[in-house]
DNA sequence: GAATGCGTTCCGTGACACGGAACCCGGACC
DNA sequence: GGTCCGGGTTCCGTGTCACGGAACGCATTC
């Protein structure tokens, strides 16, 4: 019962948005008659809504997500250096963490005329494709490193580093450099230039600066996401952070 | 047990944990086993997780949270106005939402030095304290401020507006203005201005600037919080905004 | 070593989740 | 009008699994 709520809720990703009956049954593999009742049940208690035209997920969820405490904080901690990046660069800006073999985006502040990124808040992408997700992965620890370079790795384009030495190889020069580049591995046509942030000596998030890879400029941008990134990490060993 | 699972995940709020097993128990005035059975199965969906003192609100919500259309599509359209005013005036902006007869705070874009606020994204405070909440307010149907005048209003300071006479004549300036004042109603020390956002004629949303009293000089405000807010409102008339 | 307070496991009972069947309703088609 | 069709809703008998009291484990305190 429980779970199966669950499964339905799930059902609604990644759009969260409106889904008839039918679509929201056999998303889940449910007889029609059980998802009627679950969400018939989850409208009453908020999580989802009705629409003339299907369902969507509701208000209370978005104020039980809001909650959470580690992101709420982290965002807490990083939206004003995210801010100063913003105006030093006037481009895109992530703040995302790793959950599994995901980076999970935490803040986005979007460029006014930014291309499309793949990224949403909320929403995960492997950590080998984005420049976030590389920051995260070169300094996670050796296990973690490992398991990743198993596994087959997947792909956002046709840059996207799917090699596992190829990604080693990476790992090591971001270690060395202290920043993670991208260059099309995420979005053709964008370039990204990412920070890891340290809470008592290990990774807890990640902050980039995206840009069409026109406006790539290196030299320029990657001392404002290094000092944005240090500032982060200092803000959070301050505080008293759980 | 669908219900009961949500008055689990309710019994986190406001802070979103970390609450030990009893503390959940008897907020949610459930037996202890029951309340644990359910904290285990929520920590195997990932609704919920342990940490060494107790369970806090996992980042599955987070994730789903971020999903709700409405709130999505609020921000997304608002954001790089609310960015606007953050430079224009180097103070906290928030952006906020009615549901009943609360303000709900879908962003906030926090200053470096701003004080400390009792706002939080996806937290609720009563529409009278607040500015956001009161431009809300002055814009919404005659029975919704009729219900509002008719119940005891709640205080968030000593300057909090509980005098259904005294809100009255604030909601007919503020509609007279176009614009929600706020001085020490909130927060001591606090002042703000605050603006509706309207879709197809009617509020959706409200955004502010919030400035230490020392630094409010509302002449210099009130033009930039009203053109932040017409933008916004373009804006999501011009989008297909469900 | 008794007591206390919290977390966990066990287990018998009964409520209620489950889902097949049947029904309703509006629209499309003839 | 009649018929069909696809989605939404209601009904209800069956079997399961959620429920919660009891009892235990395990620190910590006095």
């Amino acid at each position: 019962m429980l779970e199966k709520s669950w499964l339905v809720l799930d059902a609604f990703r990644p759009t969260g948005g409106p889904l008839r009956l039918i679509e929201v049954a056999e998303r889940c593999q449910l007889p029609k008659t059980t998802a009627y009742r679950l969400l018939t049940d989850l409208t009453a208690i908020g999580a989802v809504e009705r629409r003339e035209r299907g369902y969507v997920l509701g208000r209370r969820l978005f104020e039980l997500g809001s909650t959470v405490p580690l992101e709420r904080d982290l965002r807490h901690a990083a939206l004003p250096f995210m801010h100063d990046l913003y105006e030093a660069t006037r481009e895109t800006i992530h703040l995302g963490v790793r959950d599994g073999l995901d980076v999970v985006y935490v803040e986005k502040l979007r460029a006014h005329e930014s291309l499309a990124l793949p990224s949403r808040v909320g929403g995960r992408l492997p950590l080998n494709c984005t420049g976030v997700g590389k920051a995260l992965l070169a300094y996670s620890s050796p296990d973690l490193i490992d398991e990743v370079l198993a596994r087959p790795l997947r792909r956002l384009t046709a840059h996207s580093i799917v090699d596992a030495k190829r990604l080693e190889e990476a790992i090591g020069q971001i270690q060395a450099a202290g920043l993670a580049y991208e260059r099309e591995e995420a979005q053709i046509g964008g370039a990204c230039i990412a920070a890891p942030i340290f809470r008592e000596g290990t990774v807890v998030a990640a902050l980039s600066v995206s840009v069409p890879l026109s406006r790539f400029h290196p030299t320029r941008l990657a001392p404002a996401v290094k000092t944005a990134a240090l500032g982060v990490s200092r803000a959070l060993n301050r505080s008293t952070l759980r």
